[in-house]
DNA sequence: GCGTATGCTAGACGCATCGA
DNA sequence: TCGATGCGTCTAGCATACGC
């Protein structure tokens, strides 16, 4: 059977993360002030050890920043994460538990499985380490156990004596957050507004990067409606709306060459989209 | 002008160290 | 002993230098 592939996670404090997203916020596109502005929370370090080897990869791995050097900046989930932690903690937990349940069910599946299975945690977890692919077992280890403490800090796993067991309240919670029928018959008009708002800060220029009209429209989603909206959920939901319809025609544009985060569309991969209006006063 | 070599930078990751 | 921390090293990608 073929192992799975779990990165590591070396930054895994939820609270340390939530200040260095901060840091994208303040600094998108500016490698030199989001480097300073992380280093300040970690005192006398170095850029190498913290920025480099601990911050952009563990960021890169949950998928909460997109960009490489100058263009590093936060991805749709980063921004819907800080956007919440403004609002208050238990709102920024609540849409880091989304993403992460969301990661796990993908990857990991340790909470589908401490549900399912009723045996031990330790054994659960050992026979995770097992599955896994790493250069070592202690490196499974260590990758197993800090998503783990991850899970634990986000409130999805408790600790009761020595027990872990799952947070059934919090997770009905996560659950319902991450229900997609809620949202679908919102989608179209909040895509088409979040379209024609980028369309205008471009001076009217229609291809628009489809990871800034993920960012525009899952923020949209949650200051509108208080409606968790992931990545993942998005582009769900554009592959199900019409892509020629009287008034319109959805247009999808192709990647140069391997990209983060591009939207898959019937086999294919696209970076950017645009829109032709063909009676503009029916959508806008 | 073109192709190759070399050096540098940034990102990623393994593992050593330290403290509880 | 184990978890937390962060250093050292490797690799990829890019820019520049160099030779033909």
């Amino acid at each position: 059977m073929k192992k799975k592939i779990i990165p590591l996670i070396k930054e895994y404090r939820i609270q340390k993360l939530f200040k260095v997203l901060v840091c994208f916020e303040k600094y998108p596109f500016n490698r030199d002030g989001l480097r300073e502005c992380i280093l300040q929370l970690y005192k006398s370090k170095e850029e190498k050890s913290i920025f480099r080897g601990m911050v952009i990869p563990s960021l890169r791995h949950l998928g909460l920043i997109l960009g490489y050097d100058e263009d590093l900046r936060l991805s749709a989930n980063g921004n819907l994460i800080v956007i919440a932690r403004k609002k208050s903690e238990e709102e920024g937990l609540r849409v880091f538990r989304a993403v992460l349940t969301e990661i796990d069910d993908l990857d990991i599946k340790i909470l589908k499985m401490t549900i399912k299975r009723n045996i031990d945690f330790d054994n659960l977890k050992y026979s995770l380490i097992k599955k896994i692919e790493a250069p070592s077992e202690k490196q499974a280890r260590e990758r197993i156990n800090h998503w783990v403490s991850m899970l634990l800090e986000a409130g999805l796993l408790v600790k009761e004596n020595e027990k872990r067991s799952i947070a059934k309240g919090l997770l009905s919670q996560v659950e319902k957050d991450l229900d997609v029928s809620t949202k679908k018959e919102k989608f179209e008009k909040v895509f088409f507004e979040v379209y024609e708002s980028i369309f205008k800060k471009q001076e009217n220029i229609p291809i628009i990067d489809i990871p800034d009209i993920r960012t525009g429209v899952t923020a949209a989603f949650y200051t509108r409606h208080n409606l968790i909206v992931t990545e993942k959920q998005f582009d769900g939901l554009l592959r199900g709306i019409k892509f020629a319809a009287d008034d319109y025609i959805i247009s999808l544009g192709r990647a140069m060459g391997a990209e983060e985060k591009l939207f898959k569309h019937e086999n294919n991969y696209y970076r950017t989209i645009s829109i032709r209006f063909l009676n503009k006063e029916v959508k806008i």
